[in-house]
DNA sequence: CTGAAAGCGCTTACAG
DNA sequence: CTGAAAGCGCTTACAG
């Protein structure tokens, strides 16, 4: 019914593996029965079978995309979908397709990654989080199947990975402030568990040090989402010991629910920094400071470290470092 | 090097077509080999290998999702990510695979169903949007390939859809505000050849007509994008003649900017209503009512009617409407 | 109930 | 430079 490679082959009256060549840019085919069967594939409207393909050459020409299961409240960002976007773009540039599975929780990840590799249908495996003793990390060494992982995992050996410098992005937060004057900051942060997470508070507890500053345990807090509610949590808890003159946030979403209890309490003058400069940033009151991470590039470097290797296993690079901006606002005062 | 039918088929003791079948359900099996069979996959630790089967059956049960160019914009708000986790979410039950791609602009977009189609990489395309005289609608009826749209096409004859009923939800929320007395109603949209911004004007004209109120050409405003900018430029535009006393959107971004600039020149009383019920709509001061469209639910059954369709073509539904909500908030008055 | 054989649509080592 | 053949790992109509 669809027309195949047997049917271009009779109909320039060659070979099926001529065909192939042809179609395959091998060098040695004449460049008469070159153009005759390039003018048969044109004429026949002819398509090759990317599973027939895929089947003969045993790979797939597909990465396998895992949505974590603490996405649900990143969803709220941005970040997921811009992520999506620069790991298709260099995805489609070389050739390669890309499957997403949504996962509510990491025993489930894990099950669609042995679904995905068992099956043979992915060439590798994008995730996009790496906790602490992660399950998904772990299967996939023992097995051995190729994957890249967005934000740099506890142990980088033999790993491929693309990551912010979190450590040095938060360093330069607090090192701001701490120029215009600060002293009391406030950290708010997400999951502990997560290394990005112990990157930025170490990155936060570096720059007081060298300032001299003693940091003040009460000052910092550490939720279990990413989420506003969260971040009122957090700063509720801080109002009870003290009076930061500046707050710094691992997230948007946090900041947004500091700023709401700030303007609950009708306290103002507290500089405010959020993570991730989500577009609404701009729309907070005053307009929130937040650092840009450059997702799109995060996923764009993740795509292109796991589809270079595996065109390629000699390549050496084995992760990149994406550069972050802070966007000062009005919330720095 | 993987374990492959044959080895099972060799260590069981039976025939590959054997094994297969075990595999695949077939009754007439005794239960002495079915046992024997699924021991030996256990302990071989087989699993298919699904292109392959894929090859077999010629049916690869994956789904391919374009993602249209326009979003770029959209991706301000979580109404992709949903759609894709409402998708995804019925996919995985019927043990169906999602591929997306991102599209630059129409033509890229039918150029990823081109890709799809013809390399028979999937079964059917999930499309999440419909423009008038669509491309991509137009390719895929011509080559009668199975794909399902999420919005109502122009013209709905065999073909396979969801949506929110947006005559339906507009209508309503503009009665919503003839009865708190509201007479003076600006409308503010996204490009017109969008048939969801038609439903919605259409929606909003008929309200008004059915409560007896003429409706007024300088308080319609359809802008080129959903963005907080040209919510901004559509309301700068209406106060340039008019002085409404409610603002009715078609997208949260667009309401966003109007409220920013009502806080900009100072205007209050205006009630303000938005379109997809982002998560930050609350965070609006006065926090923003908006219809909430249900965009999981809508991937959800959207995924169900092409999976569904496919697994049985004798099915006759066609189409799932998706109820809105309109969740009121402080900006209604 | 089960096996041998052919087929899905490609690719490629081998031979000439 | 090109073809015949075998193979990728499944499924299934046919035969018994």
């Amino acid at each position: 019914m669809n027309t195949t490679i047997k049917d271009v082959a009779r109909e320039a009256n060659v070979s099926p593996s001529t065909v192939s060549r042809v179609l395959a840019g091998n060098p040695r085919i004449s460049d008469d029965t070159k153009e005759r069967v390039l003018q048969t594939v044109k004429k026949l409207n002819y398509h090759p079978n990317a599973i027939a393909r895929s089947l003969a050459n045993n790979q797939t020409h597909t990465l396998g995309l895992i949505l974590p299961s603490e996405g649900h409240d990143l969803f709220k960002n941005p970040f997921f979908i811009q992520i999506m976007t620069g790991i298709s773009v260099y995805a489609q540039k070389k050739g390669y397709y890309i499957m997403y599975a949504f996962s509510k929780n990491e025993n489930e990840e894990v099950n669609f990654i042995k679904n995905y590799t068992n099956s043979r249908l992915v060439d590798g495996i994008i995730l996009l989080t790496s906790r602490t003793n992660d399950k998904c990390i772990k299967f996939l060494k023992k097995i051995n199947y190729p994957f890249v992982v967005v934000g740099r995992p506890e142990n980088t050996e033999n790993m491929f990975w693309v990551d912010n410098d979190n450590f040095q992005a938060m360093y330069k937060v607090v090192n701001t402030l701490i120029m215009k004057g600060h002293r009391n900051i406030a950290f708010i942060g997400g999951p502990e568990d997560w290394n990005m997470s112990k990157d930025r508070l170490d990155g936060y507890k570096r720059a007081l040090q060298v300032h001299g500053i003693n940091f003040n345990n009460d000052l910092i807090i550490q939720e279990k989402d990413f989420t506003e509610q969260c971040g009122m949590e957090g700063m509720r808890k801080i109002l009870d010991f003290a009076m930061p003159s500046a707050v710094v946030t691992t997230d948007d979403l946090l900041a947004f629910g500091v700023n709401a209890l700030l303007h609950e309490k009708n306290i103002k003058n507290i500089s405010l920094v959020g993570f991730n400069n989500t577009p609404l940033a701009t729309y907070q009151i005053p307009s929130l400071s937040s650092v840009d991470i450059n997702a799109n590039k995060l996923g764009y470097y993740a795509a292109k470290l796991l589809i270079d290797k595996l065109r390629d296993s000699s390549i050496t690079d084995n992760h990149y470092i994406i550069e972050t901006n802070l966007i000062e606002r009005h919330s720095i005062i």
